[in-house]
Parts: structure tokens; C-alpha cells; sequence
DNA sequence: TGCGCAAACCGAAAGCCTTTAGGTTTCTGG
DNA sequence: CCAGAAACCTAAAGGCTTTCGGTTTGCGCA
């Protein structure tokens, strides 16, 4: 009773936790963290700010392994397919984890000094100052959208009867696993050598 | 007390109170529903599969609104970008159901019912079998990453303070208000495009 | 050195939510 | 005409979020 010599909580600690439960379970909950942690409920709030302030410390922990350098890859083309991928994979390694992340906007300070980066190599390369946010959203949505696609099992695409979409059984089955990894490179391949013409018509 | 003379609740009430609810709110709970219907909280469960029951019939309610008259569009390019812009319109159309949405599973009859349409046409135009899932999906992914965008109101994109992000910044104000909209507009043409590319690579 | 304040935990409780169970009335099929 | 199903209500269990007061420990400052 009372405070303890030694803190039995952190914000780190109750990260790795609330992570923990989301990877096992895909959800997590104060009551559970604080058992895990060996804890009481209430104690939980004295270092983080209510259950949102947990998903926002998850939000950060999984993004932190977003790998900035990908801006330093030349040409920029590369840069940013490296970046995207390197997104992507952030989030894949926390699959459970998206559902908690969507909900809520994708804001952390890192992401947005990413941003930052990301518009100065476009716009050092010779795109127009209007063209920038598109072309970096449009890469966002990209990403996001296939971590979601990543977050549901391959298991929901078992059809409820094969009989009523035999074409969508077939095709499913042609693609096999990968299905979502393929989809990605597909559309990012897709849209980088769009960006890519437009800025070769641009110069020419 | 007791049965009423004439029913108080079915199924269409129910879904359309919840869809009230969550345009208003962001969200719903069964209680709150029961209020606004006259009704005891318990009464909903006779005619509903629990809280996530509504929210599938939610779901099916929203995605109704998605056109399939869209793939009878000629040619098969100008068939796809309608089914995609209607299907990112019927969700923009409650961008607050969004993140409820996109937590469980889009697999909606309707939803595919679509992509069993969608897959004969491409596999009638042209597109080998094991192509057609990572095109297909590409295109789902690219609908909603942009509608989760969608759902995260413009002003998220305020940022917290000029200084640290300033090119960011002057991005976000060159492309003003549209944003969301330019982005999905940019990736669709792009993806079409690519797909229309490789099918002209295979005629060829 | 000593004192007061802040930090960190516990215990308890309010108020919401989801879901289930049993009771009462009304409708309907045989 | 009657048994059973349907539709509603009341009640309650159990979980979650959050807050509040109480208690002990650490730390800065005089």
C-alpha cells in the first residue's frame, strides 16, 4: 500500500503490454493491461492519459519502425517506394493492431515530419507545390488501404458457397497466398511510374 | 407490457436509428438506440444479432448504395473507375461509419456478388486468371485507404505548429480543399491506366 | 537536517455498455 | 379454440472507463 520503492509502472512497459494484448488477442483493455502488469485498474491513469493515451503510445511505438532513411535513397522515385513499402511493413508486423490504428487519425509527430521530408524531395525534383500533397496522400491511401486488407485474415476470403461466386473462387485460388503483398506492389509499381511520367512530361 | 398490438421495432428501424446515430456521433450503443426508438435496451436483441449484427446491417445498408449498373459500363476501363468512385462515394456518403466499417471485415453479399461481376469482366477482356485478384484488390485498397481519409475531417491536417513542418504546410495550402478527392482521382487514373498498359501488352 | 509537496500505488465507486433470462401480453396456425 | 411463438418489459450479471480519496515514499529546498 502506498507508493512503492521502486515504480512498477512506465509508459513503456504499459505499451509493450497494451501491445502485447492486441498482437495475442486483437484488443486490449485497462483492466487487463493492469493484471498483466500487476496492477491495480486505477494506477494506469496516473502515467498515461485514459485508453485513448495507450493507443496513441501504440500508434507511436509501431510507427517508430517506419524507416526514415528511405528518403535518403536516390532517385526519388525509389526513395519513395521505399518509404511506402517500409510503411507497410510497419504496420503488417502488428497486423491486429490496424483495426485501433485506423479508427483514429494517423498523425504521430514521425509520420508528419516524414511528410515534411517527403515534400521537399518532390518538390526538389520538379514537382508544382500543388501536385505535392496529391501525389503523397494518394501514396498514404495506398499504404493504409493494403495494411486494412492486411489486417483481415486471407481466411475472410473463404466464400460462403462456392456456387454463388464460382468465378471470384477461381480467381482467388489462381493467386494464391501473396494475394495482398501482389495487389500492393501492383498499385505501387502502378502509381510511381505514373508520377514518373508526369514528371518526365513536365521537363520535356 | 406484454406484446404490442402493433410492432414497435424491426430490423429497417433499427438500421436506420444506428445510421442516425453515427452520422450525428461517430457512434452508437445499443441503449442509445433504444431510447431514441421508444424501447427497452433488451427489446433490439429479439430482433437483432447483438451490438456487431447492427453493424453488419449497417454495413449492408451502406453498400447498397454502391452501383453495380457501373460494370455494364463499355469498356471495361470506364466500367471499373465508375464501380470505384461509386464505391468510395457510398461510404463518403457516412464518413462517420467508417471506422466501424473498416474494423470488421468488408464481405458484404453485395460486396460480392461485385467482385464475382468483376472478375468475369476482366477475365473476359483479357486478364490472365491469376492477374485479375491482385487487380481487383489493388482497386479495393486504393477505395478504401481514400475512404478512411475521408473519414478523418480535413482539419486533422492542422498542424500543430508551423515551424517544424513549413513545407508541409505550404503543400497543404496549394492544394486547398479537394484534397482527398485529387488524391483517389490521381492513384484511379494511374492504376487504370497501368492495368489498361499491361493488357495492351499482352494483345500486342 | 527536517519539512512539505508531489509522485505512485491501492481501494472503492459511479456510470456506461453488452448480453442473457424470465415474465407478460398478443398474435397465429392447426 | 388453444398451444406455441412473437414481441415487449423488467431485472440483473459482468465488464469497461474514469474519477476520487487515502496512504506511503521520494525529493527539493530551506
Amino acid at each position: 500500500m502506498g507508493r512503492p520503492r521502486t515504480p512498477l509502472l512506465d509508459r513503456e512497459r504499459i505499451t509493450t503490454t497494451a501491445l502485447e494484448l492486441i498482437d495475442e488477442k486483437g484488443e486490449f483493455s485497462v483492466p487487463q493491461m493492469a493484471r498483466r502488469l500487476g496492477v491495480q485498474t486505477g494506477s494506469v491513469y496516473h502515467h498515461v492519459d485514459g485508453r485513448g493515451g495507450v493507443v496513441e503510445l501504440v500508434r507511436e511505438r509501431v510507427c517508430a519502425a517506419i524507416d526514415s532513411a528511405a528518403f535518403d535513397v536516390e532517385p526519388w522515385d525509389a526513395a519513395m517506394t521505399a518509404w511506402a513499402r517500409s510503411y507497410r511493413a510497419a504496420f503488417a508486423a502488428h497486423p491486429r493492431a490496424i483495426p485501433l490504428l485506423m479508427t483514429t487519425p494517423v498523425r504521430a509527430p514521425k509520420v508528419l515530419e516524414h511528410y515534411e521530408r517527403a515534400v521537399r524531395l518532390l518538390l526538389g525534383v520538379g514537382f508544382a507545390m500543388a501536385e505535392v500533397m496529391a501525389v503523397i496522400t494518394a501514396l498514404e491511401n495506398l499504404v493504409l488501404g493494403s495494411a486494412l486488407d492486411l489486417a483481415a485474415p486471407e481466411t475472410m476470403w473463404e466464400l460462403p458457397d462456392d456456387t454463388t461466386t464460382p468465378r471470384l473462387a477461381e480467381a482467388l485460388a489462381a493467386v494464391g497466398t501473396g494475394r495482398a503483398d501482389a495487389a500492393f506492389e501492383l498499385a505501387l509499381g502502378a502509381f510511381i511510374g505514373h508520377a514518373r511520367a508526369l514528371l518526365d512530361a513536365k521537363e520535356a
